[in-house]
RNA sequence: GCGCGCUUAGCUCAGUGGUAGAGCGACUCGUUUACACCGAGUAGGUCGGGGGUUCAAUCCCCUCAGUGCGCACCA
């Protein structure tokens, strides 16, 4: 043996563990009937490996391979989103290189262009987990496109639909003119940009003298103003009120109203009320019954509904001829500097503009109970459902676990407060709605799964499908049993599901970890998992976000080529705090390749001399010297303590612990001592020898979880008896 | 505006109601056959400021400051 641990062997120890089919719970011999799983958060398919899938791969795995090594059938089970916008921006902008545009290829090329990038890049990043060392079952791999998934989106879409829960609006709704789709306020992104705020004066209809003056940084949606509202407890409007004012360019008579929504300390309390152009306008023009006039179309240019000098101009465009013409006609009052924050599609940065749309929603009122329900505290909000529908053979956990706790009420206060779920996009990548129109009554529609044969409204034509697909979230909130083959009672989806951990990032919490909740609830009548570990952010040193564009991003794969993946693993899991943040710190990683290369050495020691004797550790050997009895007695606290920290997910302080028992409870001192016991006699040196084989099979266990592939690798050497895999040795109880 | 975090040794961070710990770094000594990616040791902190509860607070409460994040607003 060298003074330095191997390198290169983790291919080798990668293929040994999955050769032996240990990833796999069908072919784990030894399990007990216990099932124990995990359903990866599937990173898309356009992703590549940054620090947080490192990071929680990690997690995963500890959680997993202790798990295994305790006894537990084990699951986890691997995957891929096709990532409906991101993909389909990834591809776009590929064509763009070759300038063209999706429209250019039209529907079907164009999906079939987002499937070779599937074919050629969707594996990478499911190779660079291995890397991390995970393990995965790799026969289980699911994909959000797969075929049966796409049959348990449809099963869901009409479930729901079935329960009355779909409808089809045409409502204000935020859209991307250069996606050209629907977003969800989650996939927006703020910008802080300056602005100005324009104060316009409105003329009254009947007193052309007498003006109302609102305030907006958007002047030219005025264009399609049917109200201005005042807040009701406003006294200086309160002669106005129910007057009519006359618009300006767009030159028509609008209403006066009063709003609660109206702040009377913002601008000059009067609002200028845009229904087709503004969340909150619309809301506005529900309660007043208010025409809502688009005048800004889906390519965010002004539509044929503005006054025709502005038709076909961009927004922006607009807004300059605007001012001008306010300016001429003597209707500006003034200009105020104004920093704004503006929102912005996530994906590809266009400024969102607001536009009345025709969108399936899903109802959000009972859902977001159910999923409240699943965090509620016992004493507080009893769980209704917990005996209703359940066999009693399911496994049905009363309460989904935030860890840290305090992520609860960040998906409590979105649930408390959401809208209805805008689920339909208009995007082409992903799973095609199921609805399908008829030609005659155009209005009418039906949903099927397959191509119908006949039109189900009319019985003559031929139907159309609908054209848009299902936001990415609608199927990746079916993620933890749509991988077990939902809605088809599979084996697999009675065993291993509902799963045990989901370990995800905080930023995901109300996009995914709540509405797999409902769905879960809702489709299966369980909770998809019962801990939710939410793990630390990984921010650069100087506390900035790691970004690939920014070039602040540490690639975890240049850190297993340099490190090793055992390192790079202890390093991490160090500081697996309840922390929000983790400042990345290279130096961790290097003490963890120190200490991967001190338990090779000590092993070296061990070994050295003991020639091709064999040595069985079945039974716990007997201390002698007051040594053996410190060692033996500090590796029992030591067993227990990593057995309570784990079970809580404190992952950093169980290999604190242990790192500090094997490096100065036993290397500096027993190791030490040992060497002048093994000299007194033949009976206290085999002793010995027992006791340093002892505590460090026991220590290689309670590593294996953090630094698989050293352990493994140094347990194959270890002259046992009675010898099988470390990843399937029993755990240290 | 509301909420949630964080502020402990030079750096990155643990931690506990009883006057503080780790890793890295610094310094001194050491090349004794597991390991110099090592060993033995040293220095270094009134645990952000102020107030309170307590016999006792870094840990609990209040408040201020700095910093990060989320939500709402974003006319």
């Amino acid at each position: 043996m060298d003074t330095r641990p191997p390198i290169n062997f983790e291919e080798k120890i990668y293929q040994l563990w999955q050769k032996g089919g240990f990833f796999n719970p069908d072919k784990l011999k030894n399990a007990k009937k216990k099932v124990f799983s995990i359903a990866i958060p599937p990173p898309n398919v356009t992703g590549f490996l940054h620090m947080g899938h490192a990071l929680n791969a990690t997690i995963q795995d500890i959680i997993i391979r202790r798990k295994r090594m305790q006894g537990f059938k084990t699951l986890w089970v691997p995957g891929i989103d096709h990532a409906s916008i991101a993909t389909q921006n990834v591809v776009e902008k590929k064509l763009r290189k070759e300038n063209l545009t999706r429209f250019d290829l039209g529907r079907e090329k164009f999906i079939e262009k987002a499937w070779e990038w599937k074919r050629e890049y969707g594996d990478i990043i499911l190779n660079q987990l291995k890397k991390i060392g995970v393990s995965c079952d790799w026969s289980r791999v699911k994909f959000t496109m797969d075929d049966d998934y796409i049959k348990a989106v449809y099963f869901a879409f009409s479930h729901y639909f079935n329960k009355g829960w779909i409808y089809r609006d045409k409502r204000a709704i935020n859209w991307c003119s250069r996606c050209k789709t629907s977003l969800s306020d989650l996939e927006l992104e703020y910008e802080e940009e300056k602005s100005k705020l324009i104060f316009i004066k409105y003329p009254l209809a009947d007193e052309k003298e007498k003006y109302i003056e609102v305030a907006t940084t958007r002047p030219e949606t005025m264009l399609g103003d049917t109200a201005v509202a005042v807040n009701p407890k406003d006294k200086r409007y309160k002669d106005l009120i129910g007057k009519n004012v006359f618009l300006p360019l767009a030159k028509r008579e609008i209403p006066i109203i009063t709003d609660r929504s109206v702040d009377l300390n913002f601008g000059t309390g009067a609002i200028k009320v845009t229904p087709a152009h503004s969340l909150v306008d619309y809301q506005i023009s529900l309660t007043h019954k208010l025409k809502i006039i688009q005048v800004i179309d889906e390519n965010g240019r002004m539509s044929e509904n503005a006054p025709k000098e502005f038709q076909g101009l961009k927004t922006e465009e607009a807004r300059e001829k605007v001012l001008e013409n306010l300016q001429k006609l003597g209707l500006i009052s003034k200009i105020e500097e104004y920093a704004n924050k503006i929102p912005k599609c996530e994906r590809c940065h266009t400024k969102i503009e607001i536009i009345p749309s025709e969108q399936w929603f899903l109802k959000m009122d009972e859902l977001a109970k159910m999923a409240m329900e699943a965090v509620a505290d016992d004493k507080i909000h009893p769980v209704k459902s917990r005996k209703a529908g359940i066999s009693p053979k399911a496994k049905l956990f009363n309460r989904v676990n935030f860890h840290p706790k305090r992520w609860e009420k960040i998906y409590l206060d979105w649930l408390k407060n959401v809208h209805d779920w805008c689920i339909s996009r208009q995007l082409w990548w992903g799973q095609r709605m199921p609805v399908w129109f008829c030609e005659n009554e155009k209005k009418k529609f039906f949903i099927s799964a397959e191509k119908p044969k006949k039109c189900a409204i009319c019985g003559k034509c031929k139907p159309k499908q609908s054209t848009d697909v299902f936001d990415t979230w609608f199927s990746a909130a079916l993620w933890p049993f749509a991988i077990f083959g939902w809605p088809k009672e599979t084996k697999d989806l009675k065993k291993f599901f509902p799963t045990n951990v989901l370990t995800t990032a905080r930023d995901i919490i109300n996009l995914w970890v709540s509405r797999m909740v409902f769905s879960s609830r809702e489709m299966t009548g369980k909770n998809p998992f019962a801990d939710v570990i939410i793990y630390a952010t990984v921010l650069t040193k100087d506390g900035k976000r790691m970004s690939k564009s920014l070039g602040t991003g540490i690639d975890p794969l240049e850190l297993i080529e340099k490190y090793g993946a055992d390192a790079m693993r202890l390093g991490l899991a160090w500081q697996i705090t309840d922390s929000q943040d983790i400042r990345f710190d290279e130096s961790n990683i290097i003490a963890g390749r120190k200490f991967c290369t001190k338990v090779w050495n000590a092993t070296r020691f061990i070994l050295q001399g003991f020639g091709n004797k064999k040595i069985s550790l079945k039974a716990k050997p007997k201390p002698i010297t007051s040594n053996d009895k410190k060692i033996m007695k500090k590796l029992g606290e030591l067993i227990k303590s990593t057995n309570i920290d784990m079970e809580k997910f404190a992952f950093g302080r169980a290999i604190e612990r242990i790192y500090h028992f094997f490096w100065h409870e036993f290397c500096d001192i027993y190791i030490e001592k040992s060497k002048k016991q093994i000299q007194e006699g033949k009976n206290k040196k085999e002793n010995t020898e027992k006791i340093l084989f002892y505590v460090l099979l026991n220590s290689l266990k309670l590593l294996h979880p953090f630094i698989p592939f050293i352990t493994e690798e140094i347990y194959q050497l270890l002259p046992l008896k009675e010898k099988k895999s470390l990843i399937v040795e029993s755990w240290p109880e």
